[in-house]
DNA sequence: CTGTTAGCGCTTTCAA
DNA sequence: TTGAAAGCGCTAACAG
C-alpha cells in the first residue's frame, strides 16, 4: 500500500486509502459511479464513510490531466455590459449544466487581438468546448483555426463562409418585419441607423429592411454612417447626424439594436421631436425594459435565452461526436406605442 | 532525453524538447517568464521557435496540478436574469483578468441546496478564490466553512455575524435616502415594497428607510408581506396587495429594488394610478434603462460595477496573503420624474 | 546554463 | 474483487 505525505493540508485519495486500509485504486473504483459496483458492497461503504469522514474532496483538476477533460466550456462574449448577452449566457449556463459542465467567460470587448488572446488561454486551459458569441467578419480564419482543435459553435452573431456549427436568427426576416411594419402603418420614407458592418447581424438586417423597401416601394434614405458600435452613443451620433442633414425627415426609423434606438431617443427627444407623433421608432433585440420607456418601443425580439439553451444542445452534440445542424431561430415583431399609422 | 508519444494529438513540452534537442525542462524554463534568464540566449530562441512552429500550448491543467493554481476564480451569483448583477461580473472580470485569473459562474437560483453543490463543486475544481454575490443568512455556516479552504469574498450581499471579507454597500443610507427624499418632498404617509428578509441587503434597507421616517414623524404603513424574491412579478403582487387592502392610499412608495418598482408600476398604470401625480414611487439599484421608462424611476444608485472590481482587488490582496479590509461603497441618490412634491 | 529526478492526485490497464 | 504500476504534462529541487 502506498503511503503518502499530505504537503498541502487537502485530503487526497492516497489518504483515504490508508484509513480505509485498501489501495487508492479501490478508492478511486468505489467513488467512481460507473466503476462501483466493481467493488464488494462492504468495502465501498467503508470506503465512502471514510472519505466523508476525512472530507475528502476529488480533485478534478487531476483528474482532468488523467482523462483529458475538464468540464469547462468557454464562453467568449464582446461586452457583458450589454444586456442582450446575459440571457444568452443564462440559457447558455442551464443548459450545459446537465452536461455537468460549467462555462468559463471571457469579454473581448470587440478587439481581435484580445480575442486571439483569449482563445489561445481558452486552448491552454482545454476547456472541452467553446461558444463563440462575439465573431467579427475579420475572425473566422483564426476561429476556425481553433474550431479545428475543439468543439466550437458560433452563436449569436453569424458569421459567413464557415463551416464552423452556428446557432444563430434570421437577422434578414427581422429586417424585413420591421421594414413591413413601417410600410403597412403607411411610412413612405424611412431609414436605418445601422450598426457596424463586421458584426454579421447588421448588414443582414439592413438587407432585410432594404430589399422590402424596395419591393414594396417605400424610399428608403442611406445615411452615409453607421454606427462603429451597436451602442447608446452611436446611436444618439447616427440620430444627431440624421437631424443635422437638414434633409426631408424619414418618418420612419429602424435602428438596429434597441441601445441605438433608446441613444436616437434622446436626441429626438431633445431636439422636441416627438415619438411617434413626428417619427416613428423601432429597435432590435427587445431588451428587459424597452417595454417601459417612454414611448414603449417597438422592437424585434431576439429569442437571447432559447439561442443560448440551443447553443449548449449543439455543445452537448458536438461532445458526443454528433455534428448537429446549424440552429436559426426566429425573430418575431413585438409592437408598442414608438411606431404609429401616419 | 526522455522519448515520448503523443497519443491525444496536442504537442507537449516534451515534443518541443525533442524538436529542439534539448530537456524538456529546459523547455519549461525557457517558456516561463521568470526563469527565460536562466537559459542560454541562442538555446532559448531556438526553443522559442520550436515552440511556435510545432504550435505549441502550454498545458495549464498539468501546470496547475503541479503549482496548486488554477488562474481560476469561481464567481457564483443567484440569477444571472437579474440585470443588477451583470455589471457586477463586469468589473470583476475586469479587475482579476490583470492577474491573468478567469471567473467561472455559476448560478444558484437562490437555492440553498444548490449553493451547497456548487460549493463543492467549485473547492473539487480547486478555484484559486470565490466571490459570492449569492449569500443569504441561511448559508454562512456552508460559506464560512469554504472560507476556511480557500480565499473568499462576499459580495453585494451582506452576510451578517461573518469573519469572511466582505464588500458590500450602505444599505441603511440607500433606505434613508429614498426616506428623506420622500419626507422633503412633503410626502407624510409612506410605504416599503419589501425584499425578502433572507437576503441581507432587504432588511436594512428596511431599517435605514424606517428610522428616518419614524425620527421624521412621516408615518409609515407597514405591509404584513414582503417580496417571496426581488422580482418584478413580485414586487407586481404587493403592489396589487397594496391597492387592495383599502387603507387610505400612502403618497409615496419605496421598492427595495428596482424590478420591484417597475412590477408595481405597471399595477399602478393598469389601475389608473397615476405615478408620480397620485403616487411617488422610487426603487433601487438604477438599473440600465429605469431612467428612460414612463414616468422615468427616481432610485438609488448602487454603485455594481465598482463592487465587481473592488471585489477583485480583494481577492488580489486575499491571494497574495493579505487581509484586505471590508469594503463598504456608497450608495447615491438618482432623483427622476417618479417621485414629486405633494 | 542544462540535465536528472521526483512527483502534483488521479485513473486505468494488467495481474493476481 | 482488489492490488500493482504506469503515466496524464508539467514544474522544481538538486546536481553537475
Amino acid at each position: 500500500m502506498a503511503t503518502r505525505r499530505r504537503p498541502n493540508g487537502s485530503v487526497t485519495l492516497f489518504d483515504v486509502a490508508l484509513e480505509a486500509g485498501v489501495h487508492p485504486s479501490t478508492v478511486s473504483r468505489a467513488l467512481d459511479p460507473r466503476q462501483r459496483n466493481r467493488v464488494k458492497e462492504p468495502t465501498r461503504l467503508r470506503i465512502v464513510d471514510t472519505a466523508h469522514r476525512l472530507g475528502y474532496r476529488p480533485h478534478l483538476v487531476a483528474r482532468g490531466l488523467q482523462s483529458g477533460r475538464t468540464a469547462t466550456v468557454g464562453v467568449i462574449v464582446a461586452d457583458l455590459g450589454n444586456s442582450f448577452i446575459t440571457p444568452i449566457i443564462h440559457g447558455l449556463t442551464n443548459s450545459i449544466e446537465t452536461l455537468g459542465l460549467v462555462p468559463m467567460i471571457a469579454e473581448t470587448e470587440d478587439d481581435h487581438d484580445r480575442l486571439a488572446v483569449i482563445l489561445e488561454h481558452m486552448v491552454s486551459r482545454r476547456v472541452d468546448a467553446l461558444v463563440v458569441a462575439a465573431a467579427r467578419s475579420g475572425d473566422r480564419e483564426i476561429l476556425e483555426s481553433v474550431g479545428r482543435l475543439l468543439p466550437t459553435v458560433i452563436a449569436a452573431r453569424p458569421l459567413a463562409g464557415t463551416t464552423l456549427s452556428q446557432v444563430t436568427h434570421d437577422d434578414v426576416l427581422g429586417g424585413r418585419l420591421a421594414a413591413e411594419h413601417f410600410h403597412r402603418l403607411g411610412h413612405r420614407l424611412v431609414v436605418q441607423l445601422r450598426g457596424p458592418d463586421d458584426v454579421g447581424n447588421f448588414p443582414l438586417r439592413g438587407t432585410g429592411f432594404s430589399d422590402y423597401c424596395r419591393r414594396a416601394k417605400v424610399d428608403e434614405l442611406e445615411l452615409p454612417q453607421r454606427g462603429r458600435a451597436p451602442s447608446e452613443e452611436e446611436g444618439a451620433r447616427l440620430a444627431d447626424f440624421l437631424l443635422s442633414a437638414g434633409r426631408p425627415l424619414p418618418t420612419g426609423v429602424f435602428a438596429h439594436n434597441d441601445l441605438m434606438a433608446v441613444g436616437a431617443l434622446s436626441v429626438f427627444r431633445d431636439a422636441g421631436i416627438n415619438v411617434p407623433g413626428t417619427l416613428s421608432l423601432a429597435g432590435y433585440n427587445d431588451l428587459p425594459m424597452v417595454g417601459l420607456i417612454d414611448p414603449p418601443l417597438t422592437t424585434v425580439r431576439y429569442p437571447s435565452m432559447e439561442l443560448g439553451r440551443a447553443a449548449g444542445e449543439m455543445l452537448s452534440q458536438l461532445l458526443s461526436g454528433g455534428s448537429p445542424a446549424d440552429r436559426f431561430l426566429k425573430p418575431t415583431l413585438v409592437v408598442r406605442a414608438s411606431t404609429r399609422a401616419l
